[in-house]
DNA sequence: CATTACAATAAGTGCATACTCAGTGAGTTG
DNA sequence: CAACTCACTGAGTATGCACTTATTGTAATG
């Protein structure tokens, strides 16, 4: 009867997938592939029976992370368009996946043309809920009259920047963590 | 007599340099040495003659670009301490050597060790200048009560944030150049 | 002008890596 | 249970790179 096969060959797929994201996690994304098959407990060669190249390995990762990214994003939608509660919202979403996003952000330049379609598509996620969330708050007049993509590039670059620098912020601890009430504090005080 | 040997070699050492430095800030630091001695007209083996190794190559470069920015900066002082001049300062010392210092911002992982070091020494340096700027404007209440170094890494992420995104931003341009004014403006418009 | 010194060359060398492919053995099928 | 399929293997191939070295030609030296 059917199903062993099959079975067997999604759990593969499946322990590379994890393999490679704890790898190009804690060694960045150009770690060879060999680590990641001995992490698998796979041979070298079964990478190239599931995936094709090392891109679509990496793409396929890429796409897991955007896709929960987008329905952590969207379920907050009914908590009301507290901007304090979308940073928050948005610091815990980035800290569950912070080893991954830190290298997105810090090896960008050398990401395929496809990865950095994807992640800019990550980015528009996040700047329509800023953007929903700001206009309340800045008819309200709480915030001040700066243009809301400006407000928007402060705040992902603030983040980059600590992620960037977080082996010097918090060594071996995760940066975003330790500072989030104080970079949400900060921004809030900004803005305001 | 002396003079024609020594010359020449100080002068393959200077084209190797600058080639170096135009490969590396239009192609990425990982470019091959094979690009940089085309560039510099200069067979490969050239290169090891000067340099021991690749990375000794690139540290002259960035302590050439160290140097630079340091002496410029300290030229500031004496037009007193006002931060906007100061942020016109960074920024046109930024523009000047843009290519290369986006390079070593987006490429910042790949840095071998002691390039960080000098990459942190340098963001000191402005760190300090900023400072001085800051405290006497702090103190006469124009400023924010808010953690002085939140202040100076918030400038340093949008900056950063804008060079990384510039394709984006400025197509075939200088995004710096462009955005100099409007980074300055909402910057001053958030901490005051 | 014979000898030496040395900047510069270019054809290697060695290594790390992504990707291939012929073979193997366990699961599946009639 | 015999024939077949196919996930998986791992030695092999191709490529790109930093760095080496034997050689060359020219300036310096006595």
């Amino acid at each position: 009867m059917a199903g062993s096969r099959k079975l067997q060959k999604e759990q593969t797929r499946e322990r590379i997938i994890a393999a490679a994201l704890k790898v190009y996690s804690e060694r960045g994304f150009s770690s060879p592939t060999t680590v990641i098959a001995d992490e698998a407990q796979v041979s070298h060669g079964s990478i190239f029976v599931h995936f094709p190249t090392v891109e679509s390995l990496f793409l396929c990762l890429l796409d897991g992370f955007s896709q929960d990214l987008k329905s952590e994003l969207h379920s907050l939608v009914e908590c009301g368009n507290d901007i304090t509660k979308l940073l928050e919202k948005h610091l815990d979403i980035l800290i569950k996946h912070e080893a991954f996003y830190k290298r997105l952000t810090t090896e960008a330049v050398y990401l395929p043309e496809e990865a950095k379609n994807t992640s800019f598509h990550i980015q528009s996620t996040v700047s329509i809920h800023f953007l929903q969330a700001l206009e309340k708050e800045i008819s309200a007049g709480e915030i001040k009259h700066i243009p809301f993509h400006m407000i928007f590039n402060t705040w992902l670059g603030l983040i980059h920047y600590y992620l960037l620098n977080g082996d010097f912020f918090a060594p071996n601890e995760s940066v975003l963590t330790r500072y989030k009430n104080t970079l949400i504090e900060c921004f809030m005080a900004l803005i305001k």
